[in-house]
RNA sequence: GUCCCUGUAGCUCAGUAGGAUAGAGCAGCUGCCUUCUAAGCAGCGGGUCGCGCGUUCGAAUCGCGCCAGGGACGCCA
């Protein structure tokens, strides 16, 4: 209190400042003058697009890869999650001043591709009534009947006739691929896009995985023992080493995690790389931290985000989404119900840290419950003013900000004049659900206003006035909305 | 057994580096449509921040120990 005292007698109120007062227990209060704010709308609307963007990332290359699916069959709701929350990460850190890539990474070697890969075929014969046995582990989703039709339709029984190991290998091959069309048509709908799609095969081929591991070799991190090679992860605080390379010499999920990240960090350069990956695979941070740092790289320049679960609901009624079980409900059939923006939102809305319910009932009722349409709304509602605007022939030029008196008007100023500030919030923290409470409350902010404050009126000055800082909340609203990657509707 | 996440209002959840009287939506109760979209606004009630101890001038926030729920601990990915 005392120094607060002491510091305030120093400082002035300027052209920014109205007022500095202190406040128990040594809080020093500072009162922005009103015509500091008004004139923070010129520079919203002089920033355009633009505003809210920051330069915390000095253009530093970051990679955000998510999703990362086995392309082994359809995406489910948990997959979603993980799609809107990099996406919209990766968002928030381009306009954080970042050089961001999106990436995919494709699993399109190991054992569970193989199990794929038998799977299908087996469906592919019994589609011609050939006995044909699934493998142990196979997948057993109807999908794969349909995926097997959906060939025989297309390339007849060609596969048939081709020995076993080069069926297998073709019609894999086949099916794979249009997997991985159908989880890049499921994303794009959820408006989620990568810049890389990365297979993992290809580290194995271009022979990074080779130097990876020598890498390791050199540092003593790798062990032969029963049969198997081991990363000693032990050496740096782990539990328990892990295999690299099983007995019968093929390499493990692990190993090529590790020249996958080998990619990221030394040949591919990025300065930081995220991963966001589901709550089955915490238990794999620490060990892949623990190579990050085997490699010589400041193990802090991995981040790894664990999206944890989603339980999808009707109401009070869960809905099951089990893989086994067969009646699974795929991440299509959500979007497809209820809609991109509310997918979106609801993803968003909270932090990727607690499990989440996702009530598809909430997510699709069109009233006040669902802050969706409380958020597009206030941007409709700005349009149709603007409209109507439009119509008598007036905008907002030579407009006076200075005629922005009233207690609506600067709430909502200053509300707009947040979006910076979440941005930054939300790019440092890595946590986008920031955006969706900003959102909530700048929405607030102006329905308060627009219920006390007729914008368009005889007053012509006041209305040009008006016009102005609802142009710049609507500026300010699309923003928000299109770094959460969605739309911003010019009536409803 | 070890590790990770969670526990805040009746419900669903926010709460940046520890800071002022802990916030929002929904649900409940009051009011508000002759004028730019009522998918809206204004107001009221509602909380031992899971429990205990500690660090601090100050803890929902940090540390330790419990309790409860979820998840991971494979030569699967």
């Amino acid at each position: 209190m005392v120094i607060a005292n002491a510091m305030a007698e120093f400082m002035a109120p300027g052209s920014e400042v109205k007022s500095i007062s202190v406040a128990r227990p040594g809080f020093i209060n500072f009162v922005l003058r009103d015509d500091w704010l008004t004139s923070q709308v010129e520079s919203i609307l002089w920033a355009g697009d633009s505003y809210g963007d920051i330069n915390l990332g000095q253009r530093s290359r970051v990679q955000v890869e998510f999703v990362s699916v086995n392309p082994t069959g359809p995406l489910h709701v948990g997959h979603g999650r993980g799609g809107v929350l990099g996406s919209t990460l990766a968002n928030v850190l381009a306009a954080s001043g970042y050089d961001v890539e999106k990436e995919y990474y494709i699993n399109d070697a190991g054992s569970q591709i193989d199990a794929f890969h038998r799977s299908l075929y087996a469906r592919y014969k019994q589609a011609f009534g050939l006995a044909a046995e699934m493998p142990p582990n196979g997948y057993l989703g109807g999908y794969m009947v349909d995926l097997a039709k959906e060939i025989i339709a297309e390339q007849g029984d060609k596969f048939i006739k081709l020995p076993e190991a080069e069926a297998l290998k073709e019609l894999g091959q086949l099916g794979l691929e249009k997997v991985i069309a159908q989880i890049k048509a499921d994303l794009d709908s959820l408006g989620v896009q990568f810049d890389v799609w990365f297979s993992e095969k290809s580290l194995f081929a271009n022979g990074q995985y080779a130097k990876a591991m020598s890498i390791l070799e050199k540092g003593g991190y790798i062990a032969q023992r029963e049969g198997a090679t081991w990363f000693v992860s032990t050496a740096l605080g782990e539990d328990k080493d892990n295999v690299v390379v099983r007995g019968d010499g093929s390499p493990t999920y692990f190993a090529s995690d590790i020249a996958y990240h080998y990619n990221k960090f030394i040949e591919r350069k990025f300065d930081k790389v995220i991963n966001i990956w589901g709550a089955d695979h915490q238990g794999h941070v620490s060990r892949m931290k623990a190579v990050v740092g085997a490699m010589g790289i400041p193990p802090e320049r991995l981040v790894v985000i664990i999206s944890q679960m989603v339980t999808l609901r009707r109401g009070t009624e869960l809905v099951k989404i089990s893989k086994r079980s067969g009646d699974i409900i795929t991440l299509r059939e959500v979007i497809d119900e209820v809609g991109r923006d509310a997918c979106r939102f609801f993803f968003l809305s909270r932090t990727a840290d607690s499990q989440m319910d996702f009530d598809m009932e909430l997510a699709k009722k069109q009233s006040a419950d669902n802050p969706v349409y409380y958020v597009q709304y206030a941007h409709a509602r700005i349009a149709s003013i603007l409209r109507l605007a439009g119509e008598r022939g007036i905008d907002f030029s030579g407009g006076d900000v200075a005629r922005l008196t009233t207690e609506p008007e600067l709430a909502l100023i200053r509300k707009a004049l947040f979006l910076p500030e979440i941005v930054e919030v939300a790019a440092s923290t890595l946590g986008p659900h920031h955006l969706c409470y900003y959102a909530q409350d700048l929405a607030a902010a102006f329905h308060s206003f627009y219920m006390q404050c007729r914008v368009v009126t005889d007053d012509e000055a006041l209305t040009r006035a008006r016009l102005k800082l609802v142009q710049a909340a609507k500026t300010v609203l699309a923003k928000t909305l299109h770094l959460m990657g969605m739309t911003a509707p010019e009536r409803m």
